[in-house]
DNA sequence: TAAATAGTGTCTATGAGACACTATCAG
DNA sequence: CTGATAGTGTCTCATAGACACTATTTA
């Protein structure tokens, strides 16, 4: 041991802030990747990855103002609900050294988003998301940091309201429903779900109706944005459900 | 934007791990704190800090085994739970500049622990937590850090098994219990404690018991170690524990 | 009218909370 | 026996699940 360290002993390890952005699009879960150019000296040519990058210490005040910078970047938007995922870090996962990323998990309505095409910015595509992850396979270690996000995902939908963050502004119960069974992939009793989230006060019924062939649905909003509700059961009959 | 990125364009952050070892002795919750040292050059000379340090890209592979690492370093022994808190980054936290710390949480029991004296080492000491931190100030931004841990500690605490990791391997339901409400800080009803516990099968009855001037209690241990159980409901009566 | 989706009434089962009760040890 | 802590019996209440029922629109 030194008996003094200088900050410059220890190699400072690459690091990144990349982005899982989930939405789901015609009753399927997706997520959000680009497309890694194939410049020379650049790791995963042509692979598809999360959204990311690196963090820019002149502009960028804190990890988190860092996502936010990139996940308007790459959809132009603010996402509606954006937490931290956690960091990955080791030797091997990326060829040019040591890396860390920090790893952001955002949720968003379909309709807000069109993927930011243009210019000389990597293509970005929807990705439906089968079970475990994508079909394609993705550069460093994005396939396994993507089965965390959707563990996560998965396990909160369980007992919080985070779907409503998956839907626009305005929507029904039915609607609402809907985007639970997609990310749950099983069906929900229609009576206790509706007595569950009325009950638990996070829905504004608001005075308009959405018309269609059949009998009109009450339209609700959030009371309180970007804040999850946290039930005190988890949804479905199961016990354990970690 | 520059169409060409070298790896080198950016300026790399600071990059640590620091632990947060939360123990119960003498029915108060506690965690585990370093002073720092007055070394010319360091930042916060003399005042109790969260143990950690940098990453050694020589030695850990990624960034638990750095935190196994350190926090064999600190206690002696292996946590029977460590899990990743989050990251914590930004230009102002660190006066010796952009600087990110990987934060992890351990539980461990109170008698598996001796804080490592000694040498040149500083020196360690637990604190008792007293609401959402203790009472000296903290270097960096340890204390929100604390906060956050203390948070997630009880919001767990609230649904999960975690407690069992802060007790030694055999225990009484009786001795659970007790751990539950002193993080908790509130009393819980015998009768529902026990039907849960048992009803989640996350416990192997031993055949020794343990005596004392009473009845003798039965002695338990965790089915599977290192797994938490999340229960289907929380603890307590109240509804939106978060 | 039919078709379609919105929304409710009501029964049952489960498990938490309350709390009084019994059980088993040392001295 | 008493004191102390371990552990149970049992009632009530809240709510999830099941499922059949009614309500309201367009065509």
């Amino acid at each position: 041991m030194h008996p003094k360290l200088q900050v410059t002993d220890f190699e400072r390890p690459l690091t990144t802030v990349d982005l899982v952005i989930f939405s789901v699009r015609d009753d399927e879960l997706t997520v959000l990747l680009v497309q890694r150019t194939s410049q020379p000296g650049e790791p995963f040519p042509g692979k598809w990855a999360l959204p990311g990058g690196f963090i820019d210490t002149a502009r960028d005040r804190d990890l988190e103002a860092c996502a936010r910078r990139k996940l308007m970047e790459k959809t132009g938007v603010e996402a509606p609900y954006l937490e931290q995922l956690g960091s990955f870090g080791g030797a091997t996962r990326d060829p040019r050294g040591w890396s860390v990323t920090h790893v952001y998990f955002a949720l968003m309505a379909s309709d807000d988003i069109t993927p930011r095409p243009g210019g000389n910015a990597p293509e970005s595509r929807w990705f439906g998301v089968r079970g475990e992850s994508v079909r394609e396979s993705l550069a460093f270690d994005h396939a396994e940091i993507l089965r965390t996000a959707l563990a996560r995902l998965r396990s909160k939908v369980e007992y919080t309201s985070l779907p409503a963050f998956l839907l626009p502004g305005e929507f029904t119960l039915t609607q609402l429903q809907k985007i639970y069974e997609v990310i749950l992939g099983r069906a929900l009793e229609k009576k206790a779900f509706r007595t569950r989230v009325l009950a638990a006060q996070i829905l504004e019924p608001l005075s308009r109706k959405l018309s269609g062939p059949n009998r009109p649905a009450q339209l609700y909003r959030l009371r309180r944005r970007r804040h999850a509700h946290i039930f005190s059961r988890p949804f479905g009959s199961a016990d354990d459900p970690g």
